[in-house]
DNA sequence: TGTACATCAGTGAACGCGCGTTCACTGATGTAC
DNA sequence: TGTACATCAGTGAACGCGCGTTCACTGATGTAC
């Protein structure tokens, strides 16, 4: 019958696909309460200790019950991936979207720092997609969609900004070629195969960016999360730690190196 | 008695310790082959899974005989941690003394292609030490000076940069102000806390070279392992991959943004 | 609207696995006199 | 140089643990007529 059941109807809003039947409900709400006790679990021991029994055990199931759910732990696994990357992702755009849109460089120091202020608040969900791969486990194609989501932000921003003309159009002598950043942004011969990488990745999330700058981004995109990775896994003890100030001054040389100047 | 004992004298190169009892050498020697495959099983399966029965199991030992060696598991890691960073370390120095003390900026590079050559060909063992943590597992400060000989490296190259005068003193006319690397190199603020540390960390690895290099040089440090970081753990994928031209051209940006250009 | 059948969530027991670590022991190696 | 004792490497059994996954089952929910 696909009825409306006067079951308990939560409170929340509206949701979109209301004529379900209290079954598929039921299964909805299980399913993100054992994402959140996996994800729990996960904050606080890390992936490699959460255990399907330790989940089942917390939610009062039977550790086969979960399998109604997850056909495997890997499959949780992925789960939890899938929304680790959401997680970052909508925490930097939602930084970007406080700020207004010809703010390229402040939008891209946001980012920044966004990123940062969720992996120190999610070490653990951090580690699970960017840090050493968890052993025997491959990660599926569904991951890669959520993955790309940050790379397509910060490509976002450089579009924005070539588009309006804030790229180096106005302050391009190259008066000191190979040492001048802003200069070299448009004027720099990318070796090999780079040109190619960078020419394909900028038709995809960048636009109107020229190859250089695309090939820029990469380099400050793996020093952004190199950065916060030694931040987190304690490499940074007794030379720059608290990181604070030289994260914010490693981001600043960054927004530089990718042409948008102060 | 401390006596030389006609046995079998491997006939490798005179060893110090001459003297030993065949005890003690026999002691030496299966702590080295304890090491070897339980560094055998570490590449092949990483260290999550490194366990003392398999290891004890290879080398036709009963497990509970490890113990004689090596008082626990995180024992043995302890000592796999250090090996792994000697092993970096070494193979970073020795690409610095194949070149001319005063090719400084070659000198750079060879270090940063040396790391990240050992990297790929031990992913599990630069997993370990750069990677995230093993769970559960406590660094010792036994780990800290072998840790430290990377930085050290790095810091020496600068070092000799700048006692050379091969610094910014040439060409530092502030023309760009905040945009030029090179007139940036001695003429930058550092924030807050950052400008203690950097002179601190300059006091100890890199003599000689002004706080704000050495401030770069600990992004150029995060960036260089952040980008084999990304490579080794699949991130690259889909976008520099493969990463080789990649890793040339942010390498030769480290080393501009360092101080050091061509 | 009421009944007969199909679907599905959750149970409880079990399989088989491998792990780190402890402990009392045997027998070989080293040392003191 | 020879003997008595101390040290130490390696054995084998055991403890206690937790894990992922399978399977036959019960009972509630949903569906077709």
């Amino acid at each position: 019958m696909t009825q409306v059941q006067g079951q308990d109807d939560t409170q929340s809003a509206p949701r979109p696909g209301a004529g379900r039947t209290a079954r598929e409900r039921a299964r909805e709400q299980i399913t993100r309460e054992i994402k959140e006790e996996a994800r729990r679990q996960l904050a606080a021991e890390g992936a490699q200790r959460l255990s399907l029994r330790a989940v089942a055990r917390e939610l009062g199931m039977v550790s086969s019950a979960l399998y109604r759910y997850f056909p495997s732990r890997d499959d949780l696994l992925t789960a939890l991936i899938i929304d680790a990357y959401d997680a970052v992702a909508a925490s930097a755009e939602r930084a970007d979207a406080r700020l207004p849109r010809a703010a390229f460089r402040a939008r891209w120091l946001a980012c920044c720092h966004a990123i940062r202020a969720w992996a120190i608040a999610s070490p653990h969900e951090y580690a699970l997609i960017y840090g050493s791969p968890v052993p025997g486990y491959q990660a599926p194609q569904q991951t890669i969609a959520p993955a790309a989501r940050v790379a397509i932000l910060f490509g976002r921003v450089l579009s924005d900004a070539w588009a309006a003309g804030a790229g180096p159009a106005g302050s391009s002598r190259p008066e000191h070629p190979g040492q001048n950043i802003v200069d070299q942004n448009t004027h720099q011969l990318l070796p090999g195969l780079l040109a190619g990488q960078a020419a394909a990745l900028g038709a995809e999330i960048g636009p109107g960016v020229p190859a250089p700058v695309i090939a820029r981004a990469l380099v400050a995109w793996t020093q952004l999360f190199g950065m916060i990775s030694f931040e987190l896994f304690g490499q940074l003890v007794g030379s720059a730690d608290p990181s604070d100030d030289f994260f914010g001054f490693a981001a600043a040389q960054l927004a530089d190196f990718v042409g948008l100047p102060q």
